[in-house]
DNA sequence: CCGCTAAATGAATGCCGTTCATTTAGTAGA
DNA sequence: TCTACTAAATGAACGGCATTCATTTAGCGG
């Protein structure tokens, strides 16, 4: 697995960036993890609209066409990056130490993690986990945490697809903009609400100047964690 | 508001699908309410990869860019679609009855709605709720039924951003495939979660046929739901 | 040596959102 | 009543996108 630097095939003339004649070279210069890594750099550097065929070709230094012999469209180089993602999550805890510990760690790394990358998130809700191996080792770990820490076994997919769902959601919820509970003209017939924005954005003093949005989608986060950690707690034998 | 129908203008000759001829016509052909109803019907037929702006503008007999004198964007129109179905969400619950029936009814409604439009929640997500009447109707009705429930103030929108999160990752679940926790021929290396898998299926008895996907996610939903409610009511004066 | 397959190029395709010049209809003001 | 101005339509065009296909070349197994 040489990954992206390989031995560079000759090229016809001086300098670095020389055009690849047509057909095989001797060395190939495509393979699956120089491509996920390829994405997640342009991912980090140009955002999710940057992230083209054209554009990843480009990084690789590789015709678009070239793409097709490693993967069999985009949906699948967005798979590549999802699993890749996946084996970031934090699943230490489910080591030792308490479960509810063990599950706000798992949560606030997993949320982390896909608010960086929220256009994944589509992809992951509706891929079979079939061929994405760091996701089901992530999935196996939460699974024996869960059992270890008394479950009963049919409670533990739903438990982990509840949460699962509140992760997802609150990663968007990381990236949403400041103003997006801005009434604005209307704010007059919507008191209750607006008041309510204002509460929250201030704190329980209405005069500190209030958290940025970051710390509001934390508060958020942290509230709903809380209680489906307590509230699914409750189910253990 | 003639939404759809409007007088035809006249047309150069027989049958009933005439090209128009250029300039303005007498009445308008489009407006936004027009927009919305053909961008909506459209998705019911052909789904969302069958709205595009040149399948919009021909359901509506006009060129395509006859829709950017009304529209700013795709994304516009999308927000017209996403701000029509808020107005489908339940919120009677709020009018009496208790806070945790309210609540459920919202949710349950909420996520059914949007289960049908997974590809609006990445654009609900981001959008500020400004030009969106609707959506600050929704808020404000909710926002006055926690407040009359007891909640203070300041936790009042996180309450809710945090069941809305939920209820958005939901959304995404029951759309699953079904074979989606299929983990195929790695399922010797992953005993744990195939087995927690196959006890979800199959329920508390090994032996039952077992729900179909739509019941598993219910049950998911109905789980976390659960846990939300109670944990989030605790904060309540 | 021969044929097969893998891996690259480069040209081409079709769709999609969007823009622009143009045409026509109504409307407000001199 | 003429005259701008604006609103709302057409139709041609554009650039970008994912993807496909014919072609070329390299290595390998018989």
């Amino acid at each position: 697995m040489p990954a992206v630097s390989a031995a560079e095939g000759r090229s016809t003339s001086i300098g670095g960036a020389q055009r690849r004649r047509a057909g095989r070279p001797s060395a190939a210069v495509l393979d699956k993890s120089g491509i996920t890594a390829a994405a997640l750099e342009l991912v980090r550097r140009k955002g999710y609209d940057g992230l083209t065929m054209a554009a990843l070709a480009k990084v690789l230094d590789v015709a678009p066409s070239a793409l097709y012999n490693h993967v069999a469209s985009k949906q699948d180089v967005l798979l590549l990056v999802e699993d890749h993602l996946m084996s970031l999550v934090d699943v230490s805890g489910f080591g030792g130490g308490s479960w509810e510990d063990a599950v706000c760690t798992w949560a606030w790394s997993y949320r982390d993690v896909f608010a960086e990358h929220t256009p994944l998130i589509p992809v992951i809700a509706v891929l079979p986990v079939t061929d994405a191996p760091q996701t089901l080792a992530m999935y196996e770990t939460v699974s024996k945490g869960f059992l270890d820490a008394g479950f009963p076994r049919e409670r533990i997919i739903p438990a982990i697809v509840a949460l699962e769902s509140f992760i997802f959601g609150s990663a968007y919820d990381v990236t949403a903009p400041e103003d997006i509970f801005d009434s604005g003209s209307m704010a007059g017939s919507t008191p209750y609400f607006t008041a309510a924005v204002r509460s929250a954005a201030t704190g329980q003093d209405g005069t500190a100047p209030g958290p940025e949005r970051g710390r509001q989608a934390d508060a958020a986060f942290s509230l709903g964690l809380d209680a489906l950690v307590s509230g699914l707690g409750a189910l253990r034998g």
